[in-house]
RNA sequence: GCCGAAGUGGCGGAACUGGUAGACGCGCUGGACUCAAAAUCCAGUGGUGGCAACAUCGUGUGGGUUCGAGUCCCACCUUCGGUACCA
């Protein structure tokens, strides 16, 4: 019988259906596995070539693991709720829950088409009210907790009310804003409004105004890493400034702790780096510099404080408090035209000229603590007011960007390092000796930072302080489809959490998914949902896409669980992840809030571990080429790629050609053929008439190829349900893994796919005769027939292990074309290749297991092979022969010979005398086993 | 700029701790089968020279360590990913 994979496929996909194969019980004595895929976002254009890389990868990892003997948790869901969808509902009426849906849909046949071990009754959507009622929950409890930095851990916000009624705030410490300090009387006279503004400080869910990326096309705000270039990451929309009140998530609370523990991880260096680089812990000094003529102080953060007698004026952020106090009235002009300019300048003006220097002096003077040095006040773009405190000290001497911003407006430059004992050092090396500063001259700069930090503390006007790039994560969307706030305020304005009891708060039915005005979600149409009995009402923002994500991976753990986000004993069996593949996309979005998240709840006692996912895998992407043609801009023709390179590009525009009218697809030469044009200009009408310019001779009119993403809007989007028609799942599976090693980028290429293809009809014919029975012998296997066998055990097992896959491939090639060469067909051999591939290619081994003569799945009831090195023995060696370090040869010793007998032996070989010919032999070089090498001269 | 990853045949890639560079696959060349083609099977395939044995060069570039370097060290170049006025 043929190979024919639609038959075996289509009926054991029916088989494991039907008979529940991948559920997984949450008791076991077995040890556990958890082996997670990043879930995706169910969009409209479905699953390409590249998503089921990193699935393809978890798959076989989750089926090994399970034919090892482990209690293998292998789940999948979707991160439903998302801005595609509403766009869509906004432009076609379509409910976003409709589309989303039919799109998980899609993305589920698609997977199953693959073979997925998954668990489906544990699924998850994030957009399932029985799912978010839990992001609902999790979202109280931060609400409900501070962080106490001397716990070191989240704890009730009922126990620090407790002790301002006793004590004021003093004596607590937190992470907060909360400035000012108050009694426990000052407390008892606030009014509610105040006090729900003071723990509004504390709390680890909370709101205030902030400076926030308000995306005016999409009508809502954005996260700093939803922001790529000053644009939306979805949908390439400008971005600006905004000051909004919007919840956040007091995620700098966690910094120290998500910072620290990375270093247990199992991840990448590149990534702990991304992540470490995102927190961007700094120790430095808190200071205080007097004014000139006023009491008020100007506090600066500096990581330097060693340079101050280098300070030869201050910036304050533009938008620091204390510019509108200190301006003079002679310079309140040029002030307020500096920010008016500032206002006009979005994020993305800022990012794109860096170098630009701008700025205004605002007329004050601050006085240097060490030498009542009286230095101007200056405000400029270039310092950030979410930043340490918004204001610095500016050491031009020491400083790339003080030093331009001095040259720019004439301002002094002292300088305080000699740096001559260390040519090469730049301006930022922590190197040299103090000059100009008093105390310090002489001193190695580390030891004078040291000594100035001590200064600073003795004279009461600073502290060490450590600061941390991150900032605290913004939570509210004006979006529809998210989870809604369970939050309700009183006529006041008070903000109190729903009961959990009232969980899930649903989102109502809306028609019309337009933004309201005024940077209101669509929510605040639904004025029946909003307005609330006695003046009350609901908060009409949504949650953002990180949401439902920063805690999925627990859920999945007890999935059903109506009383619980999951059990503690379903958490305390699973504990964590054992293995999380994904793409580098999400290295610092999902990664950062969920490891923030789950230390959370492990403070809570409700997570068992502190980190969430103890192993990383980054799967690389794998990218599409991008087919265009080049359109004459003022001609108004199409030239061919040849033509057009040797002309002005510039007087082009590339129109992306979908890449199924392209012959000879992917490759350099790619080009329409008549067809292709024909095809190309029914498929966009407004060229139907438009002129194609060949090279004379030419029948090939060629196209632009570039290697980028697959995506809908390139139309190069190559469906794997399509390559599985053509070939198989196995054949698919197999083929992804041989493309190269999991973590590199590549772009798709079919064209090596037949090689995979071959291979699995020479191992499924290693099982029938040539009339195409099936024919498996019980002879006892030869010696080199279970060096075969036991050579593929150790290579693909190591090789899993170390998530080398494609090597695995190619020993699964090399033991078959040996087998097929001493035509092998015996039981002892086989059946345990069999189990060997059957994480690889799922369903090749279920029909060959059956035919065996196997009852039930190999997938459930398979025993992986073991490994035994007896067989790997020889008896002879082929040993190298180097002369001089070159191979020159091979000789075969006893695989037992002693090193000293090797030597001997080696000095008389033919080929040795030959190269040692009137040279004398100075050293012979012998690694037992490995190699000999004679050293001549 | 800074941080990280990577540069190996015509192509994807292998070589795990320094020990026969190019496994495996694609492609290409030749052959078998066929009326023919496709499919399949067999053989060959880094460059140069040679009928051949063999010689010689060869892992981005330049240097170093070593009996021996794709692998270790130093300097540089290129590509990709991240980040960007962070005081």
């Amino acid at each position: 019988m043929d190979y024919s994979p639609r038959d075996i496929e289509q009926k054991w996909k029916q088989y494991w259906e039907d008979n529940e194969v991948y559920k997984v019980s949450n008791h076991s004595d077995k040890p556990k596995y958890y082996v997670l895929d990043m879930f995706p976002y169910p969009s409209g254009s479905g699953l390409h070539v590249g998503h089921p890389l990193g699935y393809i990868a978890s798959d076989i990892c989750s089926r090994y693991k399970r034919l090892k003997g482990f209690n293998v948790l292998h789940p999948m869901g979707y991160d439903a709720f998302g801005l595609p969808a509403e766009q869509y509902a906004i432009e076609s009426g379509v409910h976003p829950a409709v589309s989303t849906f039919e799109n998980i849909a899609r993305f589920r046949k698609q997977m199953d088409n693959l073979g997925f071990s998954y668990d489906w009754s544990r699924e998850v959507m994030t957009c399932d009210p029985a799912y978010y009622k839990w992001t609902q929950w999790i979202f109280l409890q931060l609400f409900q907790h501070y962080y106490d930095k001397s716990a070191e851990k989240a704890m009730p916000v009922a126990g620090l009310v407790a002790h301002f009624e006793q004590e004021g705030n003093s004596g607590i410490k937190a992470a907060s804003n909360q400035e000012r300090i108050f009694s426990a009387a000052e407390w008892a006279n606030m009014t509610p409004r105040e006090k729900d503004e003071v723990l509004m400080n504390y709390r680890l869910a909370y709101r205030k105004v902030t400076y926030v990326n308000w995306c005016e096309a999409l009508g809502t705000v954005l996260a700093n890493d939803e922001v790529k270039d000053g644009v939306s990451e979805r949908g390439g929309y400008p971005v600006e400034r905004k000051p909004m009140m919007q919840w956040s998530l007091r995620i700098t609370a966690y910094a120290e702790r998500l910072l620290n523990d990375l270093q247990e991880l199992e991840w990448s260096e590149s990534m702990k780096a991304m992540q470490s680089n995102w927190i961007g812990r700094s120790e430095g000094a808190q200071l205080f510099f007097g004014l000139e003529g006023s009491d008020e102080k100007i506090e600066i953060y500096t990581t330097r404080a060693d340079t101050i007698f280098g300070a030869t004026f201050m910036v304050l952020a533009p938008e620091h408090d204390l510019v509108a106090k200190l301006t003079t009235p002679k310079q309140r002009a040029a002030v307020d035209e500096y920010l008016s300019y500032v206002k006009t300048r979005s994020e993305r003006d800022r990012v794109s000229d860096v170098k630009a220097v701008t700025g205004a002096f605002i007329g004050a003077y601050a006085i240097n603590p060490f030498n009542g040095a009286k230095i101007p006040i200056w405000i400029s773009e270039y310092v950030l007011k979410d930043y340490g405190t918004g204001a610095i000290m500016a050491v031009p001497a020491d400083d790339e960007r003080d030093r331009r911003f001095a040259e720019k407006f004439g301002l002094e430059i002292i300088e305080i390092i000699d740096k001559s004992m260390h040519p090469g050092a730049t301006i930022e090396d922590k190197v040299g000796v103090m000059i100009n500063s008093d105390f310090l001259n002489g001193m190695e700069v580390l030891d004078a930072i040291e000594a100035i930090m001590q200064r600073i503390e003795d004279m009461g006007i600073g502290k060490r302080q450590v600061n941390y790039k991150l900032r605290d994560a913004i939570y509210s969307r004006q979006r529809y489809w998210g989870e809604p706030f369970p939050i309700v305020y009183d006529p006041d304005g008070v903000a109190h959490a729903m009961a959990t009891n009232d969980l899930p708060l649903e989102l109502p039915e809306l028609d019309d998914f337009k933004p309201a005005s005024g940077g209101v979600s669509p929510l605040g149409r639904a004025t029946d949902w909003v307005n609330l009995a006695h003046g009350w009402k609901r908060e009409t923002d949504t949650m953002p896409g990180f949401a439902g994500s920063s805690w999925y991976f627990l859920r999945y753990m007890d999935a059903r669980n109506e009383k619980e986000f999951a059990s503690q004993q379903a958490l305390n069996y699973w504990r964590d992840v054992d293995l999380y593949i994904g793409g580098t996309e999400h290295a610092v979005g999902h990664l950062m809030y969920s490891r923030f998240w789950h230390k959370f709840l492990y403070d809570k006692e409700l997570a068992p571990t502190k980190e969430p996912f103890r192993k990383l895998i980054n799967q690389g992407m794998i990218q599409g080429v991008i087919e265009s043609v080049y359109y004459h801009k003022e001609e108004r023709r199409f030239y061919s790629a040849e033509l057009a390179k040797a002309m002005d590009t510039n007087g082009f525009a590339e129109i992306p050609v979908h890449i199924d009218f392209i012959s000879e697809y992917g490759s350099d030469e790619s080009y329409l053929s008549a067809e292709g044009i024909r095809q190309f200009k029914n498929w966009r009408q407004e060229y139907q008439s438009t002129e194609f310019v060949f090279s004379p001779g030419s029948d090939k009119f060629y196209t632009k190829s570039e290697v980028g993403k697959m995506s809908k809007s390139k139309f190069n989007v190559i469906n794997p349900d399509d390559v599985v028609a053509q070939y198989g799942a196995d054949c698919f599976r197999m083929y992804e893994m041989f493309l190269g090693p999991i973590e590199q980028a590549k772009p798709w290429d079919i064209k090596g796919i037949s090689g995979v293809s071959n291979f699995l009809r020479r191992f499924w014919g290693l099982f029938f005769d040539d009339k195409g029975n099936f024919n498996v012998s019980e002879a006892s296997p030869a010696k080199e027939e279970w060096k075969i066998l036991h050579q593929a055990i150790k290579k693909v097992s190591e090789d899993i292990e170390r998530f080398s896959f494609n090597t695995c491939v190619s020993a699964f090639m090399v033991a078959a074309n040996e087998l097929k060469k001493l035509n092998c067909n015996k039981r002892e051999v086989l059946e345990p290749l069999v189990l060997l591939i059957a994480p690889f290619a799922p369903f090749v081994a279920e029909e060959l297991w059956n035919r065996l003569g196997h009852e039930g799945s190999i997938h459930a009831n398979g025993q992986y092979p073991a490994f035994n090195p007896e067989y790997l023995k020889e008896d002879s060696v082929q040993y190298p022969i180097a002369i001089n370090g070159k191979t020159r040869g091979t000789v075969d010793f006893p695989a037992d010979a002693r090193k000293e007998d090797l030597e001997k032996a080696a000095v008389e070989l033919e080929m040795v005398k030959k190269w040692a010919d009137g040279k004398t032999i100075r050293k012979v070089i012998v690694v037992p086993g490995r190699m000999i090498n004679i050293v001549i001269g």
